[in-house]
DNA sequence: TAGATTGTTAATCGATTAACAATC
DNA sequence: TAGATTGTTAATCGATTAACAATC
């Protein structure tokens, strides 16, 4: 497998591909040609055996490709066989959703604690972990050395707690669902976000362009 | 407003400026650089004026831009004071989660309906609104006419209520989280999609993929 | 006026697409 | 062998950055 810094570019599309070679796989499907896949993906023939050549050449000449052997090479790259314990700061409604929607454990993660600060939830089990007090957080971070931490914060709070984790306990990696975009400043994190609220404006903003431009050629007519 | 055609990826930074410019705005900072914008964003100050020019030339020479009047302009040109009727599809967790965590009326839209097909949350309210059957769907759509639905349901489900909702009922703009990619057919939908699994695959990626640098390093010494 | 900073054109960089020789 | 399809190099396209004249 080699690997020479990967562009962001196509990071991105690797889940995507892990999607649709695990459906293929689970269909039964044997083999695959870069212009077939291409095809159901929506891109094209090209931009696959570009993006498949980063990780190495895993097709065969006049063939295409096994689906079950790039299925499983796409887990192995993905990561997906790791176990990275994770900490979920916020039980609110959006860290109760993604703690009940989210398969962790096919996805290299593996839930070790949760925090909250409202003393109505404290105590409580979420996904048969009992949710405890933030202010048990560095403590059990200390033992526990989790790698990841999942931020499901309202939006101040979001900065303090990572600020918290990064400089206290060492915890580099954050999967990010509160609205601001913490740390420009730590070179050496890695903050995946999920910008909801950015998704739906954008939505809006498609949606209201989409009208203006409708308007402006019935104007024309 | 000048606009021939935004591409996505200046698109895609709009909802971040508005957030940053709402923030200077509620700091009372009256003025701003391109320079100093660029530094606070993590952006390079041509960007950022090259960005801004594709809807009109806002600043002034030698001053820079009024920040009320910009975050006033990004909040027209997001068509942030619409109220799109939005039905919910799915209330379980997750569309528990995104009904009451997201404001929907501050950034264009307005709920109008929720459903789900689960007989025990049949009845039982939702930011005030009382979840309905989704046998229902249809001829409430047909009533009340949403531009847009959110689609918060388990992988299958998604794609054909999706085809149900464009094809009976016209809908087609989309706010997406239900782990597949619908429509690849439907050229004319506008669909946004929110992928949390994709997100926490790629956080997967980029953890393990730096594991792998740090061990290459490692075994090089 | 002098200094600052824009709007805009030109240069560079990166990502996608096309082409084709290698080979199963 | 002939046909298919890859891996890879070259060409194109788009997005970002740099430069600078215009102007507040």
């Amino acid at each position: 497998m080699k690997n020479d810094r990967i562009s962001m570019s196509v990071i991105r599309r690797l889940p995507r591909y892990y999607r649709f070679l695990s459906e293929l796989n689970a269909n039964s499907i044997k083999r695959i040609s870069s212009s077939e896949l291409a095809s159901r993906m929506g891109l094209t023939a090209s931009q696959i055996r570009q993006d498949l050549n980063c990780f190495g050449g895993f097709g065969q000449q006049g063939y295409g490709y096994s689906v079950e052997q790039l299925y499983e090479s796409f887990g192995n790259i993905l990561g997906i066989h790791n176990c990275y314990p994770t900490v979920l700061i916020g039980a609110g409604n959006l860290g109760r959703a993604v703690a009940s929607h989210i398969s962790f454990e096919s996805k290299g993660f593996k839930l070790v604690g949760i925090f909250d600060n409202n003393p109505q939830l404290i105590g409580t089990k979420l996904k048969g972990i009992e949710i405890q007090s933030s202010d048990n957080l560095v403590d059990f971070c200390k033992e526990n050395i989790p790698k990841v931490a999942i931020l499901c914060l309202p939006r101040d709070s979001g900065e303090n707690v990572a600020e918290k984790l990064i400089n206290e306990v060492g915890i580099k990696c954050f999967w990010n669902f509160s609205h601001y975009d913490i740390t420009l400043k730590h070179k050496d994190v890695i903050m995946e976000n999920v910008h909801m609220s950015d998704s739906l404006m954008t939505l809006c903003y498609r949606i209201t362009d989409e009208e203006r431009a409708k308007n402006a050629t019935d104007e024309t007519e």
